[in-house]
DNA sequence: GTCGTTATCTTAGTAACTAAGATATATATC
DNA sequence: GATATATATCTTAGTTACTAAGATAACGAC
């Protein structure tokens, strides 16, 4: 093995570490934004998924968390309670019960993201167009391997 | 606001939401091969953080995972009952319990990661070194911002 | 209108968690 | 060396989020 192969697998290696520390950090940055609002890490998670899909039904809900419906229901009444969303009736469907967020949950939560966010956009001031797109394409290939390992884990 | 500008701040707000989706996929992936091999995903959450230490104390275990060690005795428990790790007195301590990963736990877990780590191989193929160098840089740094951030959230 | 399907909720039971206190070992003080 | 304090884990009781299975209500096809 060349001498730059093995150079590039002890980079790949760092990698790896790396990025599977990251992983456990994300974890661990959620739930102490859940615990500061008072939340379930995984209604804060639902939180989310509402904010990033605008108003969702109970049951994508439930689909998108690998939870039960059952489990969407209490959950749902939790955020309900704590402010941060209400139910609507689809008035098309009115089997369906759409979640959406409440205005002012944003302004609760946002705030302990802010110190994140700051912290993050001094990191990208550190890199130039170029490499951040070279950064966003990992990140989307990455994406990628995982929906797709995500997928064939629960096959 | 120049053109160019306007291109980093989009590229930004795309890379935001990419790590963010990043961070969310992390979870699910742990939470499938979790599931997968019988487990809690906390208690799979330890047993890596066994492979990443080595033996470590049960009380290293609750500070790392933020558990109470009451929490910590159940999970071990668990661990133990599935054949993934066994308890083992300190000896120069004997107050404390080492907790150390069963030799063919790692056999039954690498496997569920293999196909993830052949996907993440084709992944980091399709760079150079230097580009690779850049991207470890980045995650490094997101890392640095992480630690601090869970440290202030938990303050 | 009736039947099968879909979407959510309800109920009962389970499992992991916390808080507080018990136990055992270690360390410091006199 | 005996006593007091501190540390590390375990135990117990109670809470909470979860699952599984079935109830309820609304939709769509015939």
């Amino acid at each position: 093995m060349s001498r730059g192969a093995a150079d590039k697998a002890a980079l790949i290696a760092a990698l790896e570490l790396a990025l599977r520390r990251m992983s456990a950090q994300g974890v661990m940055i959620s739930q102490a934004v859940a615990t500061k609002v008072g939340l379930a890490s995984t209604d804060l998670e639902c939180l989310d998924i509402i904010y990033m899909e605008g108003p969702v039904t109970a049951g994508r809900l439930a689909a998108a968390t690998g939870l039960t419906t059952g489990a969407i229901t209490g959950l749902v009444d939790r955020l309900e309670r704590a402010g941060f969303a209400r139910r609507r009736r689809d008035p098309d469907d009115r089997r369906k019960v759409l979640v959406e967020a409440m205005p002012e949950a944003e302004a609760r939560i946002a705030p302990l993201y802010g110190s994140l966010q700051q912290a993050m956009q001094r990191v990208y001031a550190r890199y130039s167009k170029a490499e951040l797109t070279l950064i966003l394409d990992f990140t989307n290939r990455c994406q990628e391997v995982a929906v797709q390992e995500i997928a064939q884990l629960n096959r």
